[in-house]
RNA sequence: GGGCGUUUAGCUCAGCUGGUUAGAGCAUCUCGUUUACACCGAGAGGGUCGGGAGUUCGAAUCCCUCAACGCCCACCA
């Protein structure tokens, strides 16, 4: 498979054509492929982000991602192969969303499966969601992901991301579901996971458990309502302020600080819960604050989770109200928990607010109260933060359910020291890590009830009268991985025993997206199956808004598998801000799509742009970097037509040997710069400095274009030289291996339909950078060219300031110099003849003993 | 309330192991050019480096302090 027909570069530049090009020879020959027969010392590891798949990518993920490849591919050139798979994180909730919207579709387990059913996409369908089974569901999702995924694949490559698309998985296929319930059982094994009936973080919407990292704070409008509760025993009233008096009838204490003055009476006497009458014991507690409110407040189970953690140590029992749906449950006064000294007028009040939703129970509690004269005042507004499930668009509650969790807390200190082995850039990104860690207060749940994810592979055996043991589950072996408990059947059971008496049943949850893709690293271990492979990977590229979840549960889990850490370097990418310098998002509707600023700019552009950016730096969308982009990559096509026109008219073609050729003292100072451009920019990339390389080597080539192009090109067109003809050619051999990693398509091109040396393959696969490159062809300084562009910059200023063409030739220069550099200067006196557009007489040496080498001054008379 | 970051030309950003006159691109203005490139070239103007105080022979760079903005966390009766 050859790069394209004709090996010329185009009268003018093509983008499309370009890309079109590259894109299909990278893909014909394999450019990119990893070669998994290599040692781990020969290989670098990229744990690259699997995007989520639902909906669309914005430019923000092209600008992290092209980072990423920037270094990949440097990497590359540097004669390692690259482990840089691909994968889409397809499970959990955003693809559930997706779907339901998509096709208009609820899954409802009970409902049978339909072999028939086939999702439809209807544009405005205003009609009932329709209610499948859960392999109807499941189905649904599939079909979906599989064509956003399409769309995905083909934007990275439009931008040229150097990915092996063979390593290429999805968090939901059967491979990493086994990846994921073997990391499950391992957890298991080694007593780290439980599964635990308590109060957690519950959303209403989607009635699912939620995980601490996945909760966002709100500022909500609400009120404060200030409700007279009576002593027992006494003729006093106290007042509790509280926002959320729906949980009236779910009080179980009173506390007040234990130093407050005020209420020392009242301490261990009863309140009396206004119309539920229950009476609840006034307690002294810190979790009380003397300045807030009143002073004295209600703990019910459960309005926030300080009341979690009070009930926790109290000892008291469980008053739950709230059920998984939202609404206050069915609960009956003067039963169990639920004391009353008057149960049935508790009943009649709180028959009014069964199967009511939140707010509006609340709205007619409050309306009871007031009725009753039990509002000290009218409710007072305010604002406050509340909690809601990231995805959510009701505030979370507290609902006591049966979850799994995995143990964190215990293991704290691990998992910062695990952190600080790894090495952050930019390194006070490791802070946030830290903070994060000190600051975690849950373990992980890790259980979601939603059905489009990893199933846990448990089941439960069920008891003579059908009640499932929680405490001795059934876990699969790992021989049958992967399962699904709710059509698998575990070792020693038949399909006929599933919820039968002395039977089994399967876990019906699925596992917290975090939970899959926490294992990246051994999903793609995994997909190699390459045993000289293991963790720590090289590094882990992600966005610093998820160093709480995917780079802490990513370390927290290779901590608890293999004591180990995941990757040694961690590079955090800044993110990208709409011109206003607001972070995109999509409920914010800001959110600018990549295709078409690709089609717009051209890839090579959008990767310049992104690839200026240094870690960690967030950055404001700005097309102007995008335009330069553009301009460069136009001028590194038109330099190297221009050298390659030289070429073709000089002896100089086929394999050549620079150092018999390159001689004159011009070409080896230009070269000495060339070879230090690309020594700096080598140390640069080993720090991924990618955006300092870049800097540096396009400075030093628009200096090529604007200088030494010009300075030699007269001599690269004389019959006689070969010198600059071999200069220019190194010169661009250089700069596309240079220009490489940051704009892989243009040098592609130029570098297949370079007029010299034989080309074998595509430049991705050639060396960056060898030792012995630049040896006998550098001078020691580069003090000739240096002074030779200087002279260039004052002949062309004094034919601006004289109003006159560059063309104009001069009639005399005078160059005051100290002798030392006037040999050095008369050694490219050619040159410098040629660029001034002058006579040989013309020039003229001044001694000029003030002066020290490397400084010159001029004198340029009658511009003519 | 805690942690972290940012603040440099009209805009987007470099520079910050302290050292000549603080840089680039875009934008603005002037001039030029059509055999590498109008997706062009040559040049010019434009900044008391967020404010204040300090260390130093010397500070955009180091220390302190204040402010604005952003992100994360906590509180949220």
């Amino acid at each position: 498979m050859s790069y394209k027909e004709t090996k010329t570069l185009d009268n003018r530049i093509n983008l499309i054509e370009i890309e079109n090009n590259c894109k299909n020879f990278w893909e014909t020959t394999e450019v990119y492929r990893y070669d998994n027969t290599k040692t781990r010392e020969e290989t670098f590891i990229v744990d690259t982000p699997p995007p989520t798949a639902s909906g669309s990518l914005h430019i923000g993920h092209i600008f992290s991602y092209t980072q990423t490849d920037v270094v990949a591919r440097f990497q590359r050139m540097s004669g390692k192969t690259v482990l840089y798979p691909i994968g889409w994180d397809d499970n959990g909730l955003p693809t559930e969303r997706r779907v339901q919207n998509y096709y208009n579709i609820a899954c409802n387990p009970s409902v049978p499966y339909d072999a028939n059913f086939k999702p439809e996409h209807i544009e405005n369908d205003k009609s009932p969601r329709k209610e499948v089974s859960r392999k109807n569901f499941i189905e649904a999702c599939e079909t979906l992901i599989a064509s956003d995924e399409g769309v995905f694949e083909s934007v990275f490559k439009n931008i040229g991301h150097s990915y092996d698309w063979n390593i290429k998985y999805s968090t939901i296929s059967p491979k990493t579901i086994r990846v994921s319930q073997e990391s499950f059982i391992d957890l298991y094994e080694k007593g780290y996971v439980t599964s635990v009936e308590s109060p957690t973080m519950w959303d209403v919407t989607f009635q699912s458990a939620v995980a601490q990292a996945e909760i966002e704070d709100k500022e909500v409008a609400g009120f404060f309502h200030d409700i007279k509760f009576k002593v027992e025993g006494t003729e006093d009233y106290i007042t509790i302020a509280t926002t959320r008096p729906e949980f009236l009838p779910a009080c179980i204490a009173i506390v007040a600080h234990p130093d407050d003055e005020r209420y020392q009476k009242y301490f261990g006497k009863k309140a009396i819960v206004p119309l539920f009458e229950t009476p609840v014991d006034i307690v002294p507690s810190e979790h009380a604050e003397k300045d807030k409110g009143t002073g004295i407040m209600m703990v019910c189970t459960f309005g926030d989770a300080a009341d979690v953690a009070w009930w926790k140590q109290s000892g008291l029992p469980l008053k739950q109200i709230i059920g998984h749906n939202g609404c206050l449950m069915d609960v009956e006064f003067g039963k169990g928990a639920f004391v009353s000294n008057n149960p049935e007028k508790a009943n009649e009040v709180y028959s009014q607010l069964k199967g009511q939703k939140v707010t509006k129970a609340r709205e007619i509690l409050v309306n009871m109260l007031r009725d009753n004269g039990i509002l000290a005042n009218e409710p007072r507004p305010l604002t406050h933060m509340v909690k809601f499930y990231e995805k959510g668009n009701q505030p979370i509650e507290f609902v006591t359910s049966r979850q799994w969790f995995v143990k964190l807390l215990d293991k704290k200190e691990a998992m910062i020291e695990a952190g600080r082995q790894i090495k952050w850039k930019p390194s006070y990104m490791q802070h946030r890590y830290e903070e994060w860690v000190k600051g975690l207060n849950q373990d992980w749940c890790i259980s979601r009830q939603r059905f489009f994810g990893v199933p846990f592979p448990v089941w439960y055996k069920l008891d003579s009268y059908g009640n499932p043991d929680y405490n001795n589950p059934i876990v699969a072996e790992r021989s049958q991985l992967p399962v699904d408990p709710m059509t698998d059947v575990p070792t020693g059971f038949s399909e006929d025993m599933r919820g039968c008496p002395n039977g089994f049943i399967g876990d019906k949850d699925v596992m917290d997206t975090w939970a899959t893709s926490a294992l990246t690293p051994q999903i793609a271990l995994d997909v190699v199956n390459n045993d000289a492979l293991t963790i720590p990977f090289d590094i882990r590229p992600q966005a610093h808004d998820i160093i709480r979840t995917w780079a802490f549960y990513t370390i927290a889990k290779a901590v608890m598998h293999s004591k180990t850490i995941p990757w040694k370097e961690i590079l955090i990418s800044g993110f990208i801000l709409d011109p206003d310098r607001k972070k995109m998002s999509k409920s914010k509707g800001n959110v600018v799509t990549p295709q078409h600023l690709i089609d717009n700019y051209g890839a090579d552009p959008i990767r310049y742009w992104a690839s200026r950016a240094r870690l960690g730096i967030d950055t404001a969308l700005d097309e102007q970097v995008m335009v330069q982009g553009k301009k460069l990559v136009n001028k590194i096509f038109n330099a190297s037509k221009f050298v390659f026109s030289m070429v073709e008219n000089s002896a100089l073609k086929g394999s050549i040997n620079y150092e018999s050729h390159i001689t004159n003292p011009m070409d080896k100072s230009w070269l000495n710069k060339i070879e230090a451009m690309m020594q700096q920019a080598t140390s640069n990339f080993v720090t991924h400095d990618y955006a300092s390389a870049l800097e540096l080597i396009e400075k030093r080539f628009w200096d090529f274009c604007d200088y030494y192009l010009e300075i030699v090109k007269k001599r690269a067109y004389s019959p006689t030289d070969t010198s600059a003809v071999a200069s220019l050619m190194k010169t661009i051999d250089t700069f596309l291996k240079a220009f490489a990693p940051f704009c892989p398509f243009i040098t592609e091109e130029v570098y297949q339909c370079r007029p010299w040396g034989n080309i074998t393959g595509s430049l991705h696969n050639t060396s960056w950078k060898k030792e012995d490159d630049f040896a006998g062809i550098t001078a020691s300084n580069s003090v000739l060219y240096d002074n030779a562009s200087i002279i260039t910059s004052e002949i062309r200023k004094a034919k601006t300031t004289a109003n006159t063409s560059q063309r104009t030739a001069v009639s005399k220069i005078i160059i005051s110099a100290p002798l030392e550099l006037q040999e050095v200067l008369k050694e490219g006196i050619e040159d410098i003849i040629n660029v001034g557009n002058l006579n040989l007489t013309a020039l003229e040496f001044q001694v000029a003993p003030e002066l020290s080498i490397g400084e010159i001054s001029l004198d340029l008379e009658a511009v003519a």
